[in-house]
DNA sequence: CTTGACCTTGACGCAGCGTCAACCCCGCAC
DNA sequence: GTGCGGGGTTGACGCTGCGTCAAGGTCAAG
């Protein structure tokens, strides 16, 4: 006769573990002595080691059972099942290996590959840094809204930094970072905003943009975001309103000029 | 300012695991609205877009806080670290699959590959089948208890095979088994093993096998083992004893022969 | 006013045990 | 007899990452 201790020594598992195999009905409480200590004999040994054979190779606890008392056929048929499990379980890991060493630095968190040119670029140009963190963000809830789109997009943003104007705008930008809120530049940056929104309009490119951000509510989304970001947002769209634009994110004519007149009942 | 649902659907992630989040800590909890009601903006969209990423790539959440935090060369070595613990993992599913592979059949369950021909020689040269089951959970025993000497073992016992007398007994054992305790085969039954032992102690057999299972405890596990399988084996060790033997799974001369005249105090 | 879809907190469930906690039991040295 | 160390017993929480009720309050629409 065993005490639990011998039996899971002779078995190769833990004593909890077979507690524990009690506990969840894999191996039938046996008979106890005068002290309430369990009593185990051979026939629980090799019970219990079968059980071990099973679990460690990986077999789920509550399959174990069945397959003890499992034919030949339904035996093959569960070990199928239960490699088919394992294999789908190594894809995973594997999947998680794969995104892992994509994850190189922080600035490529959660980024597409084609972003980081773009930023390379944008802080190339003499773009403040905060700001480039600003679009690494955007670019982050663009990817995850329209993963599918950000080539596109990408080659657009790459084009614009080619324009002189744009880079002019970037500087600005980075000027008004340091020296606070001056009138003077977000008038500038307001008239270079509207020129380029112009020649965009002419060439047909606000409507291919409206086409592209159809989703009312994430552009609001973004929107927000850009006016979290810093003050001069706001003050930018102002002025912007007054030169006929509206929209920050998806730029689009004001559809009146002045006090709305339409706002009457 | 977005519900817990839209900035679960922006972030590609459920409302529970947005929760669970918050509840782990690694999402600050928003500010509510009069009802109570979670309001999120845009920057905590791109915060949960980073958390899915690490927890996509197998990043334990429980490190995701620290990834995020980290420069690039404590990120690069945190990813080693996890990368290094997946493919721990990956190895140990590829063993289980390996081991599971092995699990053909109930018979092979916990069996060394050694043993099964042997119960095979077994059970053809007539041994009855709850016998040779019998022998193959004593062998599932043997294997859990000295798994590098299982060759040896199955060396002798193969040899033992060919012996004939061996092969009587175990057709003596079926016919018992069919009809039930019969004196006179038990009788054949004890000659047969009296005169095997004898020879297999001349040749010094008996000897090198008290070298080999060297665990009282375990030989006695063992004997009661046997003992629990039927009924014929006491009655064996009764007529053994009277023929001088002792000892069933490891068997031994007698110390002395008759109502042992030391036993008095 | 009623739906139905969302929101809230709270709590159990899963897999397979590890790890206390608090208490009983046994054999042995003193 | 007594103390000690090494067994045993049940009970319950912890870990991982949420899924899934349960039992409500809220919101927008018909």
């Amino acid at each position: 006769m065993l005490t639990i201790s011998q039996l899971a020594a002779y078995a190769g598992v833990t004593v909890r573990a077979v507690r524990h195999y009690h506990h969840i009905g894999l191996l039938t409480e046996p008979s106890r002595d005068g002290s309430g200590y369990r009593t185990y004999d051979a026939g629980d040994v090799v019970r219990l080691i079968r059980i071990r054979t099973l679990a460690q190779a990986g077999v789920p606890l509550a399959r174990v059972q069945e397959l003890l008392a499992a034919t030949p056929e339904e035996f093959g048929d569960a070990v199928d099942q239960i490699d088919a499990a394992l294999r789908a379980q190594v894809r995973e890991l594997q999947e998680h290996r794969r995104r892992i060493a994509r994850l190189a630095t922080g600035d490529s968190l959660a980024l597409p590959a084609e972003v980081l040119p773009y930023l390379e670029k944008l802080r190339a140009s003499g773009a403040p840094e905060p700001m480039v963190e600003g679009e690494r963000d955007a670019w982050i809830l663009m990817a995850a809204r329209w993963p599918e789109r950000i080539p596109e997009f990408m080659g657009d943003k790459m084009a614009q930094l080619d324009d002189p104007r744009m880079v002019r705008l970037n500087r600005l930008i980075g000027e008004l970072l340091e020296v606070g809120m001056d009138e003077g530049r977000l008038t500038a940056m307001a008239d270079l905003l509207a020129e380029m929104a112009e020649q965009s309009a002419q060439r047909g490119e606000l409507d291919r943009q409206r086409d592209q951000l159809g989703d009312d509510a994430f552009v609001a989304l973004l929107d927000a975001f850009a006016f979290d970001a810093h003050p001069m947002v706001e003050r930018l769209q102002e002025l912007m309103a007054e030169r006929g634009w509206t929209g920050w994110i998806r730029i689009e004519r004001a559809a009146e000029t002045g006090p709305a007149p339409e706002s009457r009942p």
